[in-house]
DNA sequence: GCACATAGTGTCGAAAAGGATACTGTCCGC
DNA sequence: GCGGACAGTATCCTTTTCGACACTATGTGC
């Protein structure tokens, strides 16, 4: 997901779509951004919102969010560390697709019988 | 992406969204979603419409839509098989979702430099 | 009989994504 | 001096994803 994945920029029409997924898609990615939606966190206080993510995979998605220029990271030199992530204006800009996302759905998941989630395979 | 990926939908909010990507992540179901869009494809349409896609993978990301609910499989009991993928209303209730993204990705990316793509590690 | 088209499936293997667990260094409170 | 909080790292391992390639069946055209 960081990196190729989604590096077909030059594919058939659609490839902004899926280049705009490929910076959002990865396990945490959207929560986090959902969260920093609201306002500068820290390192642990975006840990304690997204629970059951290890801290090695919050770094991953941050750093690799930042390298995207999603998020802004703001480090304090100070001696118990600080850090402080926040969405950067192009960050800031996917709102409407967070948004979109969300209410779609809020709409269409668990009022259509959650699409995910059931996988007949399993059941059957 | 198929199974328990995005299977948390009891997370902290922002699951929603989470969910609805989990439903068009997987390297090729926007493009094909996109494709559908405009109208309905044969598998040998899709084929060719989305190029480097085995066709494995692409049954498979079709079929996976279809579990979900966002694609129709209508096949024609011919000699020379004949199968139709159409979006199904669920399907199309994504389009603004698809559009959302696509003006991002249009508006965001090339133009600010290819968030993607560019990755600091391969050139360093 | 051979190739082509249709719509796939099956097997194999590599790579990436993600998770578990333990560890770093510094300061504070006790 | 022990443990906690801070912000991560390092290492190992499993799962998932994806791609290459060959292969199925049936009918048509040559």
């Amino acid at each position: 997901m960081a990196k190729a994945r989604h590096s077909r920029f030059d594919c058939t029409p659609g490839c902004s779509v899926e280049a705009a997924i490929g910076l959002i898609d990865g396990k945490w990615k959207s929560i986090i951004l959902w969260h920093l939606l609201s306002g500068t966190l820290r390192f642990n206080e975006l840990r304690r919102h997204v629970q059951n993510c290890t801290p090695r995979m919050l770094t991953n998605q941050l750093r690799e969010m930042e390298e995207n220029g999603l998020i802004t990271r703001k480090v304090y030199a100070q001696v118990p560390p600080k850090v402080e992530y926040s969405l950067s204006e192009l960050g800031r800009s996917m709102e409407p697709i967070l948004r979109t996302l969300k209410e779609w759905g809020d709409a269409n998941i668990g009022l259509y019988g959650k699409p995910t989630g059931h996988d007949p395979r399993e059941a059957a």
